[in-house]
DNA sequence: GCCAACGTTGGC
DNA sequence: GCCAACGTTGGC
């Protein structure tokens, strides 16, 4: 069983909107990143975890915890000219990009906010992308102790 | 809205 | 295969 963060933005797709689908499941389709179609394709399987962190907002921060609920299969968002997410180079016989399903779980009791992972940088977190700069990963996996020393935080 | 970081593209 | 140009991400 392997542990995930999902970046998601709370305007496009938050954790709210991921809870009150009718079956609180939902595609994540629409990435484009090489290594992290990698990860969903190869590595996320069914019974994994992720903390869902909302970017590009107010707070960044990890606001919840949804499962993989199915595994890597293509994004058809992809081969549909009409989607915002088209890739015109994906041959729908070999699709390029894949997406699984996640699950609501719970929030988290608050918002573990990017700022004070930041501060933890250099002590319990160091080896956490998030706060290693530069990072652009929209998925990363988190680590057993990563993920038990987060939850701490709660 | 700015801009640093970094992935991708494409000319050579 | 190099690398400059360009586009995107995402914090601030």
């Amino acid at each position: 069983m392997n542990y995930w963060l999902m970046k998601s933005e709370p305007d496009v797709f938050g954790i709210d909107h991921l809870k009150s689908r009718p079956k609180k499941t939902e595609p994540w389709d629409g990435v484009r990143n090489y290594h992290a179609r990698n990860m969903m394709r190869d590595q996320m399987k069914k019974g994994d975890l992720a903390f869902f962190y909302h970017s590009n907002c107010g707070e960044p921060g990890i606001v919840g915890i949804a499962e993989i609920v199915k595994e890597g299969y293509p994004d058809h968002t992809a081969n549909d000219p009409e989607c915002k997410y088209y890739d015109p180079k994906s041959d729908p016989d070999n699709p390029r990009w894949y997406m699984v399903d996640v699950k609501y779980k719970r929030h988290m009791k608050r918002n573990i906010t990017l700022k004070e992972l930041k501060a933890l940088a250099e002590t319990e977190l160091a080896d956490f992308p998030l706060v290693r700069r530069g990072n652009r990963l929209s998925i990363m996996p988190v680590t057993q102790a990563q993920w038990d020393f987060i939850l701490s935080l709660e």
